[in-house]
DNA sequence: CCGAAAGTACCTAGATAAGT
DNA sequence: ACTTATCTAGGTACTTTCGG
């Protein structure tokens, strides 16, 4: 979801930038398009033609500006590119450019936050049957949602399979269950190339309060709303990552619940208690899943309770199994892997950027 | 203006795991 | 041990876009 550039970052895109400082120009240009959502590609489309782009093409020698090597060009753009991506994650630039940004996303944090909130509090919903898939598929709404600032997001099923880590066909069933018991719904039928629209907000919650100048009774510090929306980002992200995986796909797998319940862990040791808490699940069921998960080797458990180790093993784990590649070979059947690839690279260069905020969990895997 | 190509949703059949 | 239902892959039909 690629939103239009902030002003100030459009005008430096068109802005003559060989006489001036050229590199802060660029950096105007770049911070806008990573804080709109850009993709290294739309940016590096531009490169060979837009005035304040000239950073990239030349270098400044005394008083004249020499052309830079194709290589040498391309390699400026992506360093600075990652700079731009990592800076505007860890620093939350939007609220000075957007002046709506900040309510929007509180608006849609709090929505988020509610939907989650409700659904870890319906035990048994997401552990039988079909619901291990559904819950991924909700997650992965919740974060399409947070990313376009918005409750209504374009998903069609491929997509949302591959983030979740499910196949298409079950990613479509397990969109008309969530519909059917009111968690989301369909907002606009596929059309054509595009997929099908479905919003975290059946009821239409979000629409009736819009940012009215006068409701200000809750005072809120400024930029409250964009934090809060980044660290539900980085937490829901990092579920998501962790869930889908080889090792958690079908037969020789362990399933798509040991899936989500590896996602809740982390490397501080948690007691069984709160393990069946978080999924929903009774304590035996808990029980018998941490075991699988232990003893497949990707958690650690002692009397202080169940922990990962400080490196990831899934992939050793799915290795072991023969399953490992699983999710690529079917990435690479649905043909579509390129345009996920790069969106999944910007999303974890996200992750792995400086927190600004009190270091939550770590993300699984880098 | 027409046919090819690409993308999407829906349907069906087989395999596998969970529940009783 | 048996039944049920869930997941997955393959195939089909429909729509839009693009190139000759």
């Amino acid at each position: 979801p690629r939103r239009p550039l902030p002003r100030v970052s459009a005008a430096a895109l068109d802005e003559a930038a060989a006489s001036g400082d050229a590199s802060a120009v660029l950096w105007r240009v770049l911070i806008g398009a990573a804080a709109a959502r850009w993709r290294h590609a739309d940016i590096a489309a531009l490169a060979d033609t837009a005035p304040g782009l000239e950073h990239v093409r030349t270098y400044r020698d005394r008083s004249t500006r020499r052309p830079r090597g194709r290589g040498e060009a391309a390699s400026v753009l992506a360093r600075q590119w990652d700079k731009a991506v990592k800076y505007v994650a860890s620093a939350d630039r939007q609220i000075g450019d957007d002046p709506t940004f900040d309510a929007r996303a509180d608006a849609i944090a709090a929505r988020v936050r509610a939907v989650q909130t409700r659904a870890d509090a319906a035990a048994g919903r997401w552990t039988r049957g079909g619901g291990p898939a559904d819950r991924r598929v909700l997650d992965v709404l919740c974060v399409l949602a947070l990313q376009a600032v918005s409750a209504a997001v374009e998903a069609d099923t491929r997509r949302l399979a591959l983030l979740a880590g499910i196949g298409r066909e079950t990613a479509r069933t397990a969109l008309l269950r969530l519909a059917e018991d009111g968690w989301i719904t369909q907002t606009r039928p596929a059309d054509g190339p595009h997929g099908a629209h479905w919003t975290i907000d059946p009821h239409g919650l979000i629409h009736t309060p819009p940012t009215d100048s006068r409701s200000q009774a809750v005072p809120r510090p400024a930029g409250a709303g964009a934090a809060e929306r980044t660290s539900l980002l980085a937490t829901l992200t990092a579920r998501i990552t962790d869930a889908a995986h080889d090792l958690f796909s079908l037969s020789p797998g362990l399933g798509h619940l040991a899936g989500n319940t590896y996602s809740r862990t982390s490397t501080d040791p948690q007691q069984l208690d709160d393990v069946a808490r978080c999924i929903g699940a009774s304590p035996a069921q808990a029980r018998w899943l941490l075991d699988r998960l232990t003893e497949a080797g990707v958690l650690i458990h002692d009397r202080r309770g169940w922990r990962r180790p400080a490196h990831d093993r899934r992939t050793a784990a799915a290795r072991s199994l023969g399953i490992d590649g699983r999710l690529a070979e079917r990435a690479e059947r649905y043909r579509i892997e390129r345009e996920l690839w790069a969106w999944w690279q910007a999303e974890e260069a996200w992750m792995n950027a400086p927190k600004r905020t009190a270091p939550t969990r770590r993300p699984g895997r880098g």
